[in-house]
DNA sequence: CAATTTCGTTTACATATGTTAAGAAATGAA
DNA sequence: TTCATTTCTTAACATATGTAAACGAAATTG
């Protein structure tokens, strides 16, 4: 539980009665290499902190094509946020791409928490507050900078990723064909 | 103030006394056409209720290009949300398309009501949340659709707003050139 | 280890979009 | 209303990226 606990610190002190109620929601899980977490079209009921391992978010369009949206690495929390809080279906999908240990817990169960734990509700805040930060530089990036500028970000922003999954999940996250991000990497 | 605590109780139900506090911090501003409202470089310190009016938010580059990332149209909350949250210079600007009026607050006089009025951080935390739910809507749209298929839910999005605002502008949302939506538009 | 599959690169060609420039149309100012 | 400015469209050409296919390298599996 200790690099869970440090990075809720991380976004706001909480005391130790509400975090104990938090962690009491929380349960390891282990999930294999290639195993989804989540699935498009399905309601999401659950998140989860992502202790050990390397995941994926990705969308998948009608014809059956995936555009990754972005990649999960320890301390991360992993979830289809957007379902959590809209409650309607997923429309992405959450993948292992290597073995992953997990703590997961019921969404429900932590908003539950709320009334009675103002600092676990100032937690979340905190957290939509940075997921939506980062969501807004992505947005920047995929609207200002070119493919081969987005490849350079990528590998400041993930460093060492890109030797650990193959080129095409990379391609997808940066918007292009495999074919194209060979090419950039040609160039230099 | 009734469009304002329409909208706010939109996102969840604020006590009388609450919401009384959190409306005394805000003041009513006039903004001409072509204002600018933010600039990037700075540090944001407030945030604003739009009340009547058209406004839109862009990035720019080194190059002094413009990119348009949102457009705003009452009700709405219009600010540099990224730049209050983490206190950074703002990255993008905020320019009045045509006469505005706003309600207008200070962000840490907001912030300062939580620890007394966890509604208020409540409702923060929901408009939080469904700005994250809003970008992520639109990440999608830029990794998956096309810019003619952009252009279609931009329509669906704004409905009318291709009326009234340049073209150039809805072409720099849809990330490309008024030249080539000016190609889309004349395909049907 | 050998066989099979997966992955990355390259090539040739197609397409969407960018760039530049010109002119037409619309808008705004005097 | 007239003139000047801004906006929109179109054309010609350039470029980034997509598609499809082939091939060799790397990884996986039996």
């Amino acid at each position: 539980m200790q690099p869970f606990v440090s990075y809720l610190q991380s976004f706001t002190s909480i005391p130790e009665q509400s975090l104990q109620a938090l962690l009491d929601l929380f349960k390891p899980v282990h999930l294999v290499k290639n195993e989804y977490y989540a699935t498009h079209g399905k309601r999401a009921v659950k998140l989860a902190f992502l202790d050990k391992g390397l995941m994926r978010a990705f969308y998948e369009n009608s014809e059956g094509e995936e555009f990754n949206k972005l990649f999960f690495r320890t301390p991360a929390i992993v979830g289809a946020y957007s379902s959590l809080i809209t409650k309607t279906p997923m429309i992405i999908n959450l993948q292992c791409l290597t073995d992953c240990e997990i703590l997961e817990a019921t969404f429900e169960d932590i908003v539950a928490l709320y009334d009675d734990h103002p600092r676990i509700e100032r937690l979340n805040r905190k957290i939509a507050e940075d997921f939506f930060v980062e969501k807004e530089k992505r947005e920047m990036s995929l609207v200002m900078n070119d493919a081969s500028e987005r490849y350079e970000l990528f590998k400041k922003e993930f460093p060492g990723l890109e030797n650990d999954i193959p080129q095409y999940h990379i391609a997808s996250y940066l918007g292009i064909t495999p074919t194209q991000l060979s090419r950039i990497r040609a160039k230099r």
